[in-house]
DNA sequence: CCAAAATATCAAGATATATTGATATATATA
DNA sequence: TATATATATCAATATATCTTGATATTTTGG
């Protein structure tokens, strides 16, 4: 029940939804990209990406001072059906602005 | 998107998530069977069940001073996952104790 | 028409979650 | 080693949600 609720709980957000769909377009990206797509301080976009995480959508993986964030894998049916559901959805996602400075 | 986290948020509570199992593994009830089952106050149950309505889980259909809820039908592919899901789970769900007085 | 039963709604207090700005941590490089 | 960059965490405030108890609504039957 816990777990399920943390999933659950995880895209209970407009912020979360918008950067999961966003991840699972674009595939792999540093924080600090979406930190400059969506236009959100940095602390905003990692909390969020630490729930989604914790929520079982995402996987990170630490490159250098980078933390680059992708749809975990392999994905049970209940979160495939989630991301298959936002698919269908009619939700603006900003394009990806690369935003790290190096 | 606002359909989207509405239908998600039906289910992020843990009475609404084990509501919505014992309506699928029990079928019709009606308010009071599901009061007396769980041993929760009547207006909690109804607020829940007005939360799950209107996620789209389920359907009412008055019959004298009775309400009667169900599983609603049919279900799009995303709430069906929802239930599949929770059918997996292993949570606790109370014996199905009828509550009417008539 | 009135009373009782079933259900729905409302207001208030309690709890949880989101946002922001500040600070901490970690890594690369000069 | 010192500094800059990227990321994570924390504290405070704001907002949303849950629970309860009270009240309103609806329907049946006398």
């Amino acid at each position: 029940m816990e777990l399920f609720l943390q999933t659950v709980g995880s895209i209970y957000d407009e912020t979360r939804v918008k950067i999961l769909k966003f991840i699972n377009q674009n595939g792999e990206v540093c924080v600090c990209d979406i930190e400059n797509s969506f236009d959100m301080i940095q602390s905003r976009i990692s909390r969020h990406l630490k729930i989604l995480k914790e929520g079982g959508f995402l996987r990170v993986e630490r490159r250098g001072t980078w933390a680059y964030y992708s749809i975990r894998s392999p994905l049970d049916e209940f979160r495939l059906s989630v991301l298959k559901e936002l698919d269908s959805l009619d939700i603006e996602i900003p394009k990806l602005r690369k935003g790290c400075s190096v």
